[in-house]
DNA sequence: CAGAATATTGCAAGCGCTTGCATAGCGATT
DNA sequence: AATCGCTATGCAAGCGCTTGCAATATTCTG
């Protein structure tokens, strides 16, 4: 119940104000932003000047509701905590940011149903399009963002499917490379720790690539076991322990991707095993961590930087001219380091 | 020049669309969003249903005009491509999550002048609020800041200082933490390799207080050298070069951030050198790198998540009333690993 | 130098949503 | 049965910006 005693709060300055000190109307203002050519250069000086001096920056409210256009891109990504998404995600802003255009960033944490919450959540902020991670996605979903007409672009995997667009790669082929080399060295008795594949199909993709190679009838290979689990270092601790404890005892594992692997070496040295003369250990993604761990992880390098690059191109292409963006993809290759080798006997 | 064949595009729903469908007025189907209780039990189940039916998402612009209230918030951070921020962005983005306010996130690249840029571009988007990292930036920002009056809360550092809200910690202390510890374990012939401290005073601050402790006189220790570079693998190992060229050579190198020392030590281990025993290294952050480099990484962990939460907490309370949020100071503790030994005599 | 063409600017109507105020409905009270 | 007190709804005025159209100023053209 006191008299409030602050100076009276200035709101910011809106068109009008910069107008009035200016001396011209509103829309010269507006034309001044958006379409400098369109006003002479003596008034486009002096609005300018009111500009700076009132620290003028339009309304993102008010500029939407007119213009229907937010220039804001929305992308949800599985996971902001782990680098996997990081790199390509800095790609992708770095080009949008070129293009005056924002990125709104979401994460699902993995979860179809959250990832529409968040699907939601942006285009509710009027993202002119969306980026998002993987390929299939709840019927729902799907059927909201077709509803909403909003451009969409798949990252990290690649279908050759008409009506959707993708920048990626193949991740069921991936995984089959990784498995082909590990039976190259010789291993025959296999395990494979894989991301969650419900509801994640770069997961599921990349396991039955590694399971098509590995269950070809005649290569003498089994699968000795398939486990899931999520991707965090813990998981991959506990992962091993299970795996490892098959019989018979796996001489190389598979991992869904690098955290995983990460995880399995770190374990695995904890508890006394030699990789890779004890168990070989492959990784998937090739993050910053793959060429740290003792001994490097033999992994598959995913083209992070040239994927976040390649879709914003093609998301602001089918943004500004529906039809015009196209799906490309990618390759991977394997990146061999110290942790897969010949299985000792 | 061909016909469009297209169905027509429908526009996405209004509130008047939904208001028709459920036989009321757009007045009542926004307080049946905003406050469901002001409206009767049976005409917001019909409502419900009609906005079901249609897929009704509010307009965000038209929203944020009525309201002047976003519930966006935005955030600046140095970088997202290492991982020294993913997880205190991801903690405070899930408590802003809970809140139903969204994160708009852009980074700088550790450059005054871009951030500059973000801060403007995240507030035309119109965010109610501001996290950004560290306590130092030029005149113009901080006048922008407060003109707009905008709040605003600073992490990654603490600063008794009544006029700004900070949730971190004392970098200047964490640094004199770590080179005690180095001087304990017997070094004095010690090196810094350090982030580049203009505009970046969290950089700064932890090597300032290095010197400090070790450029105590009657200590017996020296600094060989200081080396500014950015953070980078790279830059780490080019770092790692010049230092290590000096005479005296140093026994010991302390990092600005895991990302160089994690650089360092793949350099030294190249170059022949042992790690501790020809050279420690010590690190900062406790990034998840720093436990899998071999040896693991002596470094200063920070309390990324709880700083994560708590900024959230502090700046949507700042936010809901001004004056309520308050600084909040963290500590930061060193986790013993193995890159820090005695030096070999 | 008149008339036409063009370059500048202003007017005013929305864009979709919120909210103070007014109104209508309805059971309860006297 | 008339009145009061609620509660549930509708009305209408913006919020700040863009843009088609109209009006005016300027420059050209012959």
């Amino acid at each position: 119940m006191t008299i409030p005693s602050e100076p009276m709060i200035s709101k910011p300055p809106t068109l009008e104000d910069v107008a009035q000190a200016a001396g011209v109307s509103a829309a010269t203002i507006s034309r001044c932003i958006n379409t400098p050519d369109r006003v002479a250069e003596s008034t486009r000086l002096r609005i300018q000047a009111a500009i700076d001096s009132l620290g003028y920056t339009p309304n993102f409210g008010g500029r939407a509701l007119a213009t229907r256009r937010t220039n804001i891109i929305g992308a949800v990504i599985p996971s902001m905590a782990n680098s996997v998404f990081a790199g390509g995600i800095q790609a992708f802003q770095e080009v949008l940011a070129r293009e005056k255009v924002t990125l709104l960033i979401g994460s699902s944490n993995y979860d179809p149903e959250y990832e529409f919450e968040q699907i939601q959540t942006l285009i509710s902020h009027g993202a002119d399009g969306m980026l998002l991670v993987g390929s299939k996605r709840p019927e729902r979903t799907q059927q909201f963002l077709i509803s909403r007409r909003i451009p969409t672009l798949n990252v990290w995997c690649f279908r050759p499917d008409a009506d959707q667009l993708y920048v990626g790669f193949n991740n069921f082929k991936a995984g089959e490379d990784v498995a082909k080399l590990v039976l190259e060295y010789g291993h025959r008795n296999v395990a494979i720790v894989s991301g969650i594949c419900d509801g994640n199909d770069r997961a599921a993709d990349r396991l039955a690539g590694m399971e098509s190679i590995i269950n070809q009838p005649r290569n003498g290979a089994q699968i000795v076991m398939v486990h899931q689990t999520k991707y965090s270092f813990d998981h991959a601790a506990k992962a091993f322990d299970t795996v490892i404890a098959q019989s018979p005892r796996p001489t190389a594992i598979l991992a869904g991707n690098d955290v995983l692997a990460a995880g399995m070496i770190q374990r695995a040295k904890a508890l006394g095993f030699a990789v890779p003369d004890d168990v070989s250990i492959t990784g998937f993604d090739d993050i910053a961590l793959a060429q740290f761990v003792d001994p490097g992880l033999t992994t598959v390098r995913v083209p992070q930087v040239q994927m976040g690059q390649r879709a914003a191109e093609e998301l602001l292409a089918e943004i500004r001219e529906p039809g015009s963006g196209n799906s490309v993809e990618l390759l991977t290759h394997i990146i061999k380091r110290g942790s897969l080798a010949t299985p000792s006997v």
